[in-house]
RNA sequence: GCUGCUGUAGCUCAGUGGUAGAGCGCGUCAUUGGUAAUGACGAGGUCGGCAGUUCAAUCCUGCCCAGCAGCACCA
């Protein structure tokens, strides 16, 4: 007999001890035996065919639970998209196919590329197996005769895939699960992939919503060195409803893309002559000069200074610190003149082409310079300008540096990924007493920071030491530790990036989401012991000892750049007035009252309201249209405050006040108007909205 | 860097082996309008770059550059 207690705690005995998942669902009722997918018993997921533990705890998936919505999405990919492709292209080999949050997919290796002209008829012979409702039915295999079966098939990842799990010990009872289609044949066999499980019982259940979206490359085993497969991407809900609002939210998401947005309110552009460096416009700079304003007076009550330092730099200095021998490949390198022969052109022929820059690299007889891909061994060389003592420390030291990355092509991507940086960098000097409370500061800080912008939400992670690395393991030990402790201490929740950290030090990582939900690392604070002895940082211990102090790395933005980008995005260009390009644009009715609005600019340009630009942004519109076109055209731009002006405000001095989201303020004079924006903008309010209207 | 795709007017895009089109935007003129698009006319393109095939290339082929979707990378 087996007990089994159901999620509302209600037990239900069987006869049997071979009782299935099937049968409890069956023994419930009729219509969750149907909807059933696969079963939770005592929080392990697993197949409805197999039998149940005595005492178990168990829970039903069916396509509207969490565990079912998984399970229906990894059949669709295994047992329907594998067997699609196998039929369409027999010489494919599969290599694996997960679940992701919005579907699935599967990596390949085609013989012959695969063209997304190809995923219609592939949806298509999808949905036709679906339709013949075929049974999956698990079966335990010796890994040997497994292996032998791919090895037939031709899918030789899925034999290195048993091969490692037989290696690693993760199978069950030496053997390995495999699911076969009942009545399916590929090549005049059923077919059967491997696969940990669970599955759904049968294809009529599958009853998601899905559509193949896109093809992508990807290495087998997320290896560069490896393989590289092709991706094909299945989004997947349970109802059409679901999978219709996903496609709807993607379309919204690129209406507030950054580099479209840019574009139509003149921020920045791109172009190829200068891959990944934006040529920053007015409204963009404006944006950029309020963000770097916003953290000099953050890092003011934190006891920051500013310092800044040469942007071309010997190699030397990064040999040095150990850049040149982890990042050469991605320096921009430079000497007095790269077009001057290396070589006596006399000497032989070839030489006459041999200059610098075809030779390039690894030259030590000539000075080569490399644009500065990062701060911090410029900042070493000021803290070791005089002598330093425990009572100079901790000493922070800020940056707003541009720095040069020759990123990987493939890696640039609008703002969120640039070859010219800058980061909102700084360094701490400090003793290792003091390590930890400067990391908890440091941790406030960011979240003081963040917390206004409107993100509340980011999580952090702690990278720990990578296998290149600079250091004794000992020092590697203390530092992880620092960061882990000081976390715990503030409760700061810690999810582990083992293996990510800088090759001189761990960090932590904050990640911010983006509005389509990609993830990008934004601020990090590293510990580093190494950097200071590999650079000298030393200072005079009150036992009058000189020893190298703890160094840590910390940006919040991260980069101005890509942080602008995401905050465009962020706010989908409707900029609260503090960070807005143009704060007000004004608009006269007619001809007639351009002089006034002209007036009306003027004046508040000329408040006294400080901003990083000097004052308020406002523009006239003067153009020969309509007022209706005029308001239209600032509502595009996202102008926060519409000054409407017309006969009677200039009569009366006035202006009719609308704001971008069609509230009408009516007319006030203009103090009314400058108390305002002064409030907003001093206290770098959210945004304009009728529930400031007190003000 | 890798896989696939794209590059035509300021923007969004159509099109053809015989040197190009639309809408919006832009300019001029008329209109002087009270809170989401006034009308007429006009200008604007070495069809990403370099080679090749061809009587002829924006179109076909190759190489390069840049961008897009991912992968890898991210001090």
């Amino acid at each position: 007999m087996v007990r089994i207690t159901l999620p509302d705690n209600s037990v239900r005995e069987f006869e049997a001890t071979t009782t299935t998942g099937a049968e409890v669902a069956a023994s419930i009722g009729a219509g969750l035996a149907k909807a059933a997918v696969a079963i939770e018993v005592n929080g392990v997921a697993q197949d409805l065919s197999e039998p149940i533990a005595d005492n178990a705890k168990v829970n039903i998936a069916t396509a509207k639970t969490e565990l079912g919505l998984d399970t229906l999405r990894h059949t669709l990919a295994a047992q329907v998209l594998a067997l699609a492709v196998k039929e369409l292209f027999p010489a494919a080999k599969l290599a694996i196919g997960p679940t992701i949050d919005t579907g699935c997919y599967y990596d390949i290796e085609f013989p012959t590329a695969l063209s997304s002209d190809d995923l219609p008829k592939l949806e298509e012979r999808m949905r036709d197996i679906i339709k013949t409702g075929r049974a999956v039915v698990r079966e335990l295999w010796e890994p040997e005769q497994l292996i032998t079966h791919f090895e037939a098939t031709g899918d030789s990842y899925k034999s290195l895939i048993i091969a490692e799990a037989v290696e690693k010990g993760q199978t069950i009872g030496g053997k390995v699960s495999a699911y076969r289609q009942i009545g399916s044949s590929v090549a005049g066999k059923e077919f059967i992939d491997l696969c940990r499980g669970p599955h759904a019982p049968s294809l009529d259940k599958i009853t998601l919503a899905f559509t193949l979206t896109n093809l992508a490359g990807a290495y087998w085993k997320g290896d560069s060195q490896n393989q590289q497969l092709t991706r094909i991407y299945c989004v997947a809900f349970a109802s059409q409803k679901e999978l219709d609002a996903y496609l709807t939210m993607r379309e919204e998401a690129e209406k507030r893309d950054h580099r479209k947005l840019g574009r139509e309110l003149e921020l920045f552009h791109l172009q190829e002559e200068a891959p990944g460096q934006p040529f920053w416009h007015p409204k963009g700079w404006s944006i950029f000069l309020e963000l770097e304003a916003y953290i000099r007076q953050n890092l003011r009550r934190y006891n920051y200074r500013e310092v800044n330092t040469p942007k071309l730099v010997s190699k030397g200095l990064y040999e040095q610190s150990g850049h040149w021998q982890n990042y050469r490949e991605d320096l921009f390198l430079t000497c007095d003149d790269v077009m001057q022969p290396i070589v006596e052109p006399a000497a032989h022929e070839k030489a006459q082409a041999t200059t610098l820059g075809s030779m390039a690299k690894g030259i030590d007889s000539l000075g080569i310079y490399s644009l500065k891909p990062m701060n911090c061994p410029c900042h070493v060389q000021v803290f070791r300008q005089g002598t330093k003592s425990y009572r100079d420390l901790p000493l922070r030291m800020s940056e707003f540096g541009m720095c040069m990355r020759n990123e990987a092509h493939g890696a640039l991507h609008g703002l969120l990924r640039v070859t010219s940086l800058t980061q909102d960098d700084a360094h701490i000097f400090c003793t290792p007493e003091q390590m930890e409370s400067e990391i908890i500061a440091l941790c406030n800080l960011i979240d003081e920071v963040y917390e206004p912008l409107g993100f509340k939400d980011y999580s952090v992670k702690l990278a720990t030491r990578p296998e290149k690395r600079v250091g004794d393991d000992s020092l590697w030990d203390a530092a992880e530790k620092a960061l882990a402790d000081a976390c715990a201490k503030i409760g700061i929740p810690l999810t582990l990036a083992p293996g990510d950290g800088a090759f001189y030090g761990p960090k932590l990582e904050y990640h911010l989401k983006d509005a389509i939900g990609r993830t990008w690392q934004c601020g990090t604070v590293q510990v580093d012991f190494n950097l200071p002895i590999r650079m000298g940082a030393l200072y005079t211990n009150e036992a009058g000892e000189r020893v190298p102090c703890v160094m840590i790395h910390r940006a919040i933005l991260g980069t101005l750049e890509r942080f602008i980008g995401i905050l465009i995005e962020q706010y989908e260009g409707k900029f609260p007035t503090w960070l807005a390009p143009v704060q007000a644009m004004v608009i006269p009715i007619t001809d007639a009252q351009n002089d006034y609005a002209e007036q009306v600019r003027q004046t508040l340009m000329d408040a006294p309201i400080t901003t990083a630009t000097g004052g308020l942004r406002v523009e006239v519109d003067t153009a020969s249209e309509r007022m209706q076109k005029k308001i239209l055209f600032a509502q595009q731009k996202k102008i926060p405050y519409m000054l409407v002006v017309g006969k009677k405000e200039a009569e009366d001095g006035t202006v009719a006040i609308r704001l971008r989201d069609g509230t009408d303020l009516g007319a006030k004079p203009l103090a009314w108007l400058l108390d305002r924006l002064k409030t907003e903008v001093l206290t770098r309010a959210d945004t304009p909205t009728t529930s400031a209207q007190a003000a």
